[in-house]
DNA sequence: AAAGATACATAAGACTTCGATGTATTTGCA
DNA sequence: TGCAAATACATCGAAGTCTTATGTATCTTT
């Protein structure tokens, strides 16, 4: 199963921030895998989507990024930075809420692991 | 606290659709208060938002309306279609689905309430 | 040698929601 | 009694986000 594409609007940038803020730096092939991967394929981000919201998130601020060359091959690395480790937590705490605030609102049981 | 409108953005027809499936039926401007109401005023549904939507549901044969008058007002009341009933258990567990793929990738602490 | 994966990026269009605006009635209170 | 606030519908332009398509180029595997 592959959410809807209206599901994931406006989680992208938590998402990115969050994955950033976990692993020192990453860059952005790197980033569409790894959501892949942690989410058993049911996120996919399109580089479409990444890119620009990459790019927002350099002119905020957010991140900081090094280019470097695997060969002739260009590999641009994005780092968290101070203030885009406040803006995580903030997302991430607002995503929170507003998880609780549907489960309650739509009556989801909520499975103990 | 009110989320920031990108959040809500993708889940305003679960939302309908999940409280039209518990309440025989209900007309718009009673759907926002109920929402405000569930929600604790963090989630504040706007006319120009429901109208399209409740529009949408309607055109796509999810709900059904009918007209009553109120002195000299007008309600229009929406109820939930054996259609929409199918849709909504749909989407409302695909939130579910979300919500814990979210869960898991933000490294959210669940409080047991 | 070719296909597929890696790696960047942009751009037009679609879709959803916001905010503003409009009309009209009813209720509450000063 | 008069006026503000609440009730109740609706539309529309603007804004924001993501999709799909497209483009370039390199590296790896068969």
């Amino acid at each position: 199963m592959i959410y809807s594409s209206e599901l994931i609007k406006g989680t992208l940038k938590t998402i990115v921030l969050k994955l950033l803020s976990t692993h020192t730096k990453m860059y952005g092939y790197e980033i569409t895998q790894k959501v892949k991967e942690l989410t058993l394929d049911k996120i996919q981000i399109t580089e479409g989507a990444l890119y620009p919201t990459l790019h927002a998130l350099e002119s905020e601020g957010l991140v900081t990024t090094e280019t470097e060359y695997i060969g002739k091959r260009m590999r641009k690395y994005y780092s968290i930075s101070p203030a885009g480790t406040v803006k995580t937590n903030e997302k991430v705490t607002e995503f929170a809420d507003f998880l609780n605030t549907m489960t309650f609102l739509l009556d989801i049981k909520t499975t103990t692991a």
